[in-house]
DNA sequence: TAGTTGACGACGG
DNA sequence: TCCGTCGCCAACT
């Protein structure tokens, strides 16, 4: 088990099924962050501290990919969510809520 | 040490 | 229903 917050987030983001989404806020509520804001700032590390952790599976609320702009790239977000089969349309997530992932509800 | 920022969410108008 | 504002808490400067 992590000790750090943001380590748990990771290893939530690391249990999003393949091919599927998740949000900020789903996974800050279940760790009980009470911020989401503090998810967005654990997987902006994660670029630093870890790799291979598919942050791109974390969407907020609306199932905007509004974490894009802190990829190496702004495309390879969706890119790496249409290569799993997420259909990305207008910058965001195409049956998103048959896709969304709910770790309180699904790891629970 | 204190102020500002940030990949969001909920609520009110 | 859509837009704007406030709150959240930790890290960075």
């Amino acid at each position: 088990m992590a000790n750090n917050y943001y380590e748990r987030v990771f290893e939530v983001t690391a249990s999003i099924p393949f091919g599927r989404v998740s949000t900020y806020g789903a996974i800050a509520d279940y760790l009980t962050l009470g911020s989401a804001r503090m998810v967005g700032w654990a997987l902006n590390k994660s670029f630093s501290t870890k790799t291979g952790v598919p942050a791109h599976r974390v969407v907020n609320r609306k199932g905007e990919l509004s974490g894009r702009g802190h990829f190496p790239s702004p495309t390879m977000m969706q890119e790496l969510l249409e290569q799993e089969g997420v259909i990305i349309d207008n910058n965001k997530v195409r049956d998103f809520d048959a896709l969304l992932w709910n770790p309180s509800k699904e790891l629970a």
